[in-house]
DNA sequence: CAGTCTTTTCCTGCTT
DNA sequence: TAAGCAGGAAAAGACT
């Protein structure tokens, strides 16, 4: 595909699709004094004679733009099209005993991602634009600027003293320096030496290094839990992908954007809130809110029972320090601040009384789930186990064991399979089943179901199995979705002409700063981390000039915004681990073939 | 209002 | 020895 770029070496190229500095001041009727350079080969001492207009030669072109543009916003191959799965109820067909179907259909479905959209990083784009956007809004609103013309600022805050301090500072450790002079010696000094980007003169050259703050994606939360071992112990995650959270989705309104300058502002722009903030017990409000369970058949609110309102306490971040589960697989858990949980609960509970909840009237009412298995007992102090929760299951243990051994997806739910998974008995529990001292019809119905489950041949495979069927359709779809998401965001950014814009601007920028030839010239690898730089004296933001040159000639480049939301979201997209699940879904896949393979009374098996 | 379920309260004995 | 745990007994709140 060839690019709207110029593939060029030339200068001249260059001046025709690169707003340079001279060019701007130029067609801006500004004059040398308006802008200037300060040149200074080496570690030459500063003086006045090193104050040069700015070259007339343009900066360099960066002749390979186009490949990186190429590379790093690579078109979706036209040859392949996005999955449809629509049918993948023919699909799970094919894998669970359809014969007539081909199972050529999952390699279909499960390619690689990279079949489906090339993309290395979205997320550059989505902080440039961010930067951009902002330094706009500052522009327009911040009482450190001053307007003088409409569509100019100069920062209100004259720093006579810019240009000594720096003269010393600087060179003294060897950088080079480009300093912008606004007006009348109003002075904006780029690039910066903080936040790492250095100007090395003379000898080698390395070209500039950056700070390797590298943003690690934030993405909603996923802890990517790789199991290196899942043949061994069959435990099919849930696909854990990022949900396409809406509320993160909008940009912020020109009228309530409010974006910090600070670069911390950048990098934590996704952040995993994890609150170290204990609450302070006694007095400090608690929402019930927050704790109802809401009936699935009615809507209605209450209360909830002790072992939901447990559920909720670990699974809730904000109480990591009252409760944590200490293995949450196997559902172990322990309360840290034991009275605190009390008074939780004292709040919570559905039934009032006067008197105060202690934990030792908590831990009796846990107790009393040790006879019914929704609780188990632990060695450990201030430890408890879930057990499996038939609470809400109407069936009885034989039925549910029933399902399981004919593969009944309909009859069991997603939650039970995962929690039966999760308290697969161990050895030990195992053999106490087979030496059973009382009748099996005296066990609690949790253990029962146990029982049940342990005389069926293959009970692990059969759970894994099915567990598999009932999550497969919801985790191509919510794949599909993702990867179709990046895959618009791609297809976006490659044909945008703004995007073009923008990043030739900045390139033009940085490169017209750095541009002694000496020095590497400035890529789009580059990119991301110029949003952080700001002037060491006047803090000014390297993007505030190319906002300003957006504002000024490029006023078009603004509409991106209008489509930033797509992109905003792509970029939270990790690829990574869609990569991962897709991979996971291929290697399970292939398990249970094998599985079904060997299931020697595979009788009825039920097809959805 | 009775019956049921789920705690709550209090307690004794046992264990760590 | 204190603190925590196990579980019996009874009562009580909430719900059906």
């Amino acid at each position: 595909m060839s690019s709207i770029l110029p593939s060029s070496n030339s200068y001249d190229d260059f001046n025709t699709w690169s707003p340079s500095i001279p060019e701007y001041c130029l067609q801006n009727e500004l004059s040398d004094n308006d802008i200037l350079a300060i040149d200074l080969p080496g570690n030459q001492k500063p003086s006045q004679n090193n104050i040069v207009s700015i070259p007339s030669t343009p900066p360099p072109s960066p002749s390979n733009f186009a490949n990186y543009m190429d590379k790093y916003l690579r078109p979706v191959p036209q040859d392949c099209p996005l999955p449809d799965f629509s049918d993948v109820d023919k699909l799970v067909a094919s894998l669970f005993g359809d014969k007539e179907s081909p199972q050529d259909d999952l390699d279909k479905y499960l390619r690689p991602v990279s079949q489906y959209c090339q993309y290395d990083d979205v997320s550059n784009v989505d902080k440039l634009m961010t930067a951009v956007f902002r330094d706009k809004k500052r522009l327009q609103n911040s009482p450190d600027y001053h307007r003088i013309s409409q569509n100019r600022f100069i920062p209100t805050e004259v720093d006579m003293e810019v240009m000594q301090e720096i003269n010393q500072s600087q060179l003294e450790g060897g950088y080079a320096n480009r300093v912008l002079i606004y007006d009348q010696g109003q002075s904006i000094q780029c690039p910066p030496v903080t936040n790492g980007l250095r100007f090395h003169q003379g000898g080698m050259n390395p070209g500039p290094s950056f700070n390797n703050n590298q943003e690690f994606n934030a993405f909603m939360g996923y802890e990517p839990s790789y199991e290196q071992n899942f043949l061994d112990n069959y435990d099919f995650g849930t696909a854990q992908i990022a949900t396409l959270d809406d509320s993160n989705m909008q940009v912020q309104d020109e009228s309530t954007c409010d974006f910090e300058l600070t670069s911390s502002s950048l990098k934590t722009a996704n952040p995993i809130e994890i609150s170290q903030n204990p609450q302070q017990s006694g007095s400090q409000r608690i929402d019930r809110n927050e704790w109802f369970i809401v009936s699935k058949v009615d809507g209605k609110k209450r209360a909830p029972l002790l072992h939901e309102f447990l559920r909720r306490l670990l699974d809730n971040q904000k109480y990591s320090h009252v409760a944590q589960y200490v293995d949450r697989k196997k559902g172990i858990f322990t309360f840290y601040q034991r009275e605190e949980a009390a008074n939780l609960w004292q709040h919570v509970k559905a039934r009032n009384s006067d008197s105060k909840m202690t934990y030792d009237k908590l831990a009796r009412g846990i107790r009393y789930y040790y006879s019914g298995g929704i609780i188990r007992r632990t060695a450990g102090r201030f430890t408890f186990r879930f057990g499996i929760i038939l609470a809400s299951i109407k069936r009885s243990p034989i039925e549910i064991a029933d399902a399981i051994k004919n593969f009944n997806s309909k009859l069991n739910s997603i939650e039970l399979i995962q929690h039966l998974i999760q308290y697969i008995p161990n050895e030990t529990e195992i053999d106490a089943f087979n030496q059973l001292s009382i009748a099996k019809e005296k066990l609690s119905p949790a253990d029962r179901l146990v029982y049940e489950i342990l005389l069926i041949p293959y009970y692990k495979e059969r759970l894994n199995t099915i567990k598999f069927k009932l999550i497969f359709a919801d985790n191509c779809n919510l794949l599909n979705a993702q990867i179709r998401l990046v895959n618009e965001a791609c297809t976006f950014l490659y044909h945008s002409s703004h995007i073009k814009e923008l990043l030739e601007i900045i390139l033009s920028v940085l490169n017209h700063l750095n541009s002694t030839p000496t020095h590497r010239i400035l890529t789009l690898d580059d990119l991301s981390k110029v949003c952080d730089l700001k002037t060491p004296k006047t803090r000014i933001p390297i993007m505030n000039i190319i906002s300003q040159i957006c504002n000024d000639r490029h006023s078009d480049i603004f509409d991106l915004k209008q489509n930033y939301n797509l992109i905003s979201t792509a970029s939270k997209i990790d690829l990574t681990i869609i990569k991962y699940e897709i991979e996971q879904m291929k290697q399970q896949s292939e398990q249970i073939q094998i599985w079904l393979n060997k299931f020697d009374d595979r009788i009825d098996i039920e097809v959805i």
